[in-house]
Formats: structure tokens, C-alpha cells, sequence
DNA sequence: GCGACAG
DNA sequence: ATCTTGTCGC
């Protein structure tokens, strides 16, 4: 665990000093091929609301059996709102408090949201991988920064997300399901871009689920904890 | 100034 | 993200 940048993202107040801490993960990032025959376990981490109270789930499976074999929760007060481009600052907190609450140290981590896919190659994947310091994807709903040309409706049909200002290629536009929104994928940390895409889809499909199994699975949960809340 | 904008 | 039921369509 990166202490010193947990540090500094915890004590970020203002978008300046976020900037700041953005463009030191920036550096800390290693876009770098994973032995994948080594990978037993991949988790989702996923954070929903009630007012400022956050729910944060994670859930581990076995990559080979799809076999749920960890899941926490965690719930604490959020200090920061969201604002865009800085939702780390946002949903670090308490996805490392869940975080250490697993039992199992997955060799994959899933994040909702951008990787490097972001205007300081800073998204909450990375930002999360760096603090971690273990492999991270950002599987993302929508866009939040680069451009690509709209994919046909063929399920795995993938398509190139590019940084507007460099021509670099930062993600993938995947669609994981026929007749439904394509995720945006990037790199988080110690993975490769394809390796990225790769398992995004291997979880996606082996579901028939638009979201990775593990994302999806840690969604359902934090929503029936935050139903079990209302109802007290 | 204008438009865009993860969750 | 959240407020929210049924309903149109594949």
C-alpha cells in the first residue's frame, strides 16, 4: 500500500491540490503486460449512496469458476462531493476502507469508472491501482475524456478511445452486449490494454452482462444495502 | 465565454 | 450517484 499518496489524496481540500496529486499518479503508472496464468481471483469494487453516506462493496470471484469467494461492505460518511474529473477524491476513501476489510488480496482489480482515460491519465482505476499498488482496470459506463468513432452493434466490437490533444490511444469502446450501451475501458495500473479488454469481456459475456460479473454482482449488493437502510 | 462532464 | 412504476420493445 502507497501511503504517502493515500496521504495526499485524503488530505487534497481544493481542485488544485487533487490536480496536483493527479499528476504525481500520473508518473506512478505502469502500463506493463500481467502474467495472466497467475491470476486466480479478480474483484469489483463498487460505492453507492444514501445522502453523504457511502456504501462500499467488493467482490472477489474465481476467475475460473466464476465462484464468489469474498464480498464486504463498508459504510462511512463522504466528506468530498463529486465533481467531475476528481472522483477519487471522492470514492478512495471508502474503497480502501473496504478494501482492507477483504479476506482474500485479489491479483485483479475492476473499478467503475476511467483509468487513464482521463484528462491527467489520472481516473479513479488508476488512482486506485497506484495507491494499492496491484493490477486495476476502469470499466466505465460512459466517457468522461477522448474520442471514437460510433461501433456497430456487433457484440465484442471494440474500437479505439483517443486522447484528442497527443493522438494516443487511452482506452477501448467495448461492447459487451448486443443492442445495449457499449464500457469504456482503460488501463489502470500494471495491465495492458488489451489484457484490459480481454478480461473485461471474458467476464461480460461469460454473464451475458454489459458490466464484468464481479461489477454487476458488487452493484446488486451495494443497492440491497442501501434498500436494507432505508427500511430502518 | 462556450460546452463537456466517470459516479 | 439519486429521485421513481409501469411499460414499450427485442
Amino acid at each position: 500500500m502507497n501511503f504517502e499518496i493515500l496521504n495526499l489524496t485524503l488530505s487534497a481540500r481544493n481542485t488544485e491540490e487533487c490536480k496536483r496529486v493527479q499528476l504525481i499518479i500520473k508518473d506512478l503508472i505502469e502500463e506493463r503486460e500481467l502474467d495472466l496464468s497467475k491470476v486466480k481471483t479478480v474483484s469489483g469494487v463498487d460505492v453507492s449512496y444514501i445522502g453523504d453516506i457511502g456504501i462500499g462493496v467488493m467482490v472477489t470471484i474465481d476467475i475460473n469458476t466464476l465462484e464468489v469467494i469474498d464480498k464486504v461492505v463498508s459504510k462511512s460518511k463522504v466528506s468530498f462531493h463529486y465533481i467531475p474529473n476528481f472522483l477519487a477524491f471522492r470514492e478512495i476513501p471508502i474503497i480502501i476502507d473496504t478494501f482492507n476489510l477483504a479476506s482474500i488480496s485479489p491479483d485483479i482489480v475492476i473499478v467503475d469508472g476511467q483509468g487513464i482515460a482521463h484528462p491527467r491519465r489520472a481516473g479513479i482505476a488508476s488512482h486506485l491501482g497506484v495507491i494499492i499498488q496491484k493490477p486495476t482496470i476502469g470499466c466505465a459506463k460512459s466517457l468522461l475524456y477522448g474520442e471514437y468513432v460510433d461501433i456497430p452493434n456487433i457484440q465484442g466490437y471494440e474500437s479505439d478511445i483517443i486522447d484528442p490533444k497527443t493522438k494516443e490511444v487511452i482506452g477501448k469502446v467495448v461492447r459487451t452486449k448486443l443492442s445495449s450501451k457499449p464500457v469504456f475501458v482503460s488501463v489502470g495500473n500494471y495491465i495492458t490494454l488489451e489484457q484490459s479488454v480481454q478480461i473485461v469481456k471474458r467476464l461480460s459475456e461469460s454473464a451475458k452482462c454489459r458490466l464484468p460479473l464481479v461489477t454487476f454482482i458488487a452493484d446488486k449488493i451495494s443497492k440491497e444495502e442501501r434498500k436494507k437502510i432505508n427500511l430502518q
